[in-house]
RNA sequence: GCCGCUAUCGUCUAACGGUUAGGACACAGGAUUCUCAAUCCUGCAAUCGGGGUUCGAUUCCCCGUAGCGGUACCA
């Protein structure tokens, strides 16, 4: 064990150019003037690719904590890896997650452009920091300089194994856990590549107990390694760096994923060296699939499209219903809520910490549609127009040209069943609406198919439903009015409209009146499933029915 | 391997130690209907296995099993 002096010697030769101490860190983040129920919380991603939905998931938590307590949401980059950062992953990360309608009270906004008084918010620009504190727990004897080779830790490895003990670097394995200054000082000299690391003092064997805001109370072992601090480049590791940026920046709620349950006594044990206080931590199990084999696996970057929420947005899923799905996950008593309260937005519903699913939820895609329809439903026909129209710019060039040059017309289109009390809900995504527009536009209408007429219409039936259609067909007319005259139409010719007559007698008829209107609706949309015939007629127009029909 | 977390219908989940184990999505059937969709009604369907504790266990404890996570100079 070294001395006292001699951890500020060693502090002082790895750290010449340090002259802060937290003291002096600490001034410059001054306490928030916020009253105690409002959280403070943020959502702390690292730049390694594309947004993926379960860090929407995860950033929903932190971000709905904040903003129902009246609080602040941080968007704060983790980009202390250089080796996994991606070109442009910042803007990914920031735009996508504004396109999800979370966004930053604070932090980083774009690449370039960041707000608040607590940052800088990309831990890259905040290394002098993650320096004046490693150097103060140095000269406390909490850290220290380890000049450890990969081949050398490897080996340890195995050794260990072979033992059948503990792995890692601690205790007696640790071999620069004491080292004098002089060792040091020859290493430093050498110009030799070192980390700092922490001088833990834990006993890997005790319980540790903590409360986790999502799971509970529950147990873990103290940690006894002496993680890595600061890699050999300056840059801290994420064990380092969130007990500093969290306590700096007055987070009160730690919403993080799951897959850091394990090191929370680490991170304990680093709180604790750093004489800071602990944070209450929320841990966010990840969002799963059923892969190929039939197991459960976390939503793959690699393997899953849908892991992509670019996905979402290229099929068309409208971020209302992505985003309600998500929220059912997370508290599956939205759904209740919703039920009692049809006319608020699920922005609205305040999400419950304990209420969320303590394992991984799978992710079901027909859930996510079910929502997806369900919030489409809702929509004026102008509204659809509109959020359709901005997925086509994007996706689809041609439904884009042809909705824009045809704006009057296309809310027509979606208008049919969209009032009143039968509304359709067969649209979950915008681009259910590319299979929908080619009744309505004749170059798509001729590329369909021409289907063949019911088995029990005959050909001069054919021309006498049309010739009668046509002559009574008044577009004014209601649907009730419209269908009272298929009826007539249909009883003159020998086919029924009395469906309880004709099950119980069906030789008695030529047919029944659904017969009759297939043939119409076959003549004009060349289809033999539509929405509501008399409203499709009413978009068409006279002129276009009364074609088709003689065609 | 070691350490830990989790376990209720197909899926997401609800149930102070006492419920006919509830809801939603899906599915099936029916009603309605010009087809489809919608809507309404009905149905199907679950406490991982084994031990305890208790008058009584989905709930508490132990063991097992499975899934997941951790075991990095990645986050």
């Amino acid at each position: 064990m070294n001395s006292k002096e001699e951890f500020l010697q060693i502090a002082e030769l790895l750290f010449p150019n340090v002259s802060e101490n937290p003291e002096d860190i600490f001034k410059k983040y001054p306490k928030r003037n916020l009253d105690e129920g409002q959280y403070v919380t943020r959502f702390a991603p690292s730049p390694t690719g594309f947004l993926h939905i379960g860090t929407v998931f995860a950033a929903l938590v932190a971000f709905k904590l904040a903003k129902q307590s009246n609080g602040v949401y941080i968007l704060r980059i983790e980009d202390t890896d250089k080796n996994r950062e991606v070109d442009n992953g910042v803007n990914l990360l920031a735009q996508g997650l504004k396109d999800y309608g979370i966004c930053s009270d604070e932090g980083v906004i774009s690449s370039s452009e960041q707000i608040g008084d607590y940052g800088p918010y990309m831990q890259s620009e905040r290394l002098d920091i993650y320096a004046v504190f490693a150097k103060d727990l140095v000269s406390k004897g909490r850290a220290y300089p380890c000049f450890i080779t990969p081949e050398e830790l490897e080996e340890i490895r195995k050794k260990q194994e072979d033992m059948g003990v503990r792995t890692g670097y601690y205790g007696e394995w640790a071999k620069w856990r004491d080292a004098s200054f002089e060792d040091i000082k020859k290493e430093i000299e050498k110009d030799s590549k070192f980390v700092i690391r922490l001088y833990s003092n834990g006993d890997g064997e005790e319980e540790f107990t903590f409360t986790d805001l999502v799971k509970g109370k529950k147990s873990l072992k103290k940690n006894s390694i002496d993680s890595v601090l600061l890699k050999s480049d300056g840059y801290p590791v994420y064990h380092f760096a969130h007990p500093i940026d969290d306590t700096l920046m007055h987070i009160t709620n730690v919403v993080r994923g799951d897959e850091w349950f394990a090191s929370t006594p680490l991170h304990y044990e680093i709180f604790q060296a750093l004489e800071l206080d602990v944070l209450p931590y929320a841990h966010i199990s990840p969002l799963m699939k059923i892969d190929e084999e039939g197991g459960k696996r976390k939503l793959s970057k690699r393997k899953d499209p849908e892991a992509d929420t670019r996905y979402y947005s290229q099929q068309g899923y409208p971020k209302e219903g992505v985003l309600e799905y998500l929220i059912n996950i997370l508290n599956s008593n939205y759904q209740d809520w919703k039920r009692g309260n049809k006319e608020k937005s699920y922005d609205e519903f305040k999400i419950s910490l304990e209420k969320i699913n303590r394992s991984g939820a799978l992710f079901d895609f027909v859930k996510l549609e079910s929502f997806c329809r369900e919030y489409i439903a809702t929509l004026s026909a102008t509204e659809v127009y509109e959020r359709v129209l901005d997925w086509a710019k994007e996706y689809d060039e041609q439904v884009f040209k042809r909705l824009s040059e045809n704006k009057e017309y296309c809310i027509k289109i979606f208008n049919i069943e969209r009032e009143g009390k039968k509304i359709r809900k067969d649209m979950c995504k915008w681009s259910d609406v590319v299979g929908q527009l080619d009744i309505f536009f004749d170059d798509l209408f001729n590329s369909l198919e021409i289907p063949s007429m019911p088995e029990n219409i005959s050909d001069e039936d054919l021309k006498n439903i049309i010739e009668e259609f046509i002559s009574s067909y008044d577009p004014d007319d209601d649907c009730n009015v419209w269908f009272e005259k298929v009826k007539a139409i249909s009883e003159s010719l020998g086919f029924t409209s009395d469906y309880n007559a004709f099950k119980k007698n069906p030789s008695k008829f030529k047919g029944k009146v659904g017969d009759v209107a297939m043939v119409l609706r076959l003549k004009t949309t060349r289809k033999m499933q539509t929405p509501d015939l008399c409203e499709i007629m009413k978009v068409l127009g006279k002129e276009k029915v009364v074609e088709r029909l003689k065609n």
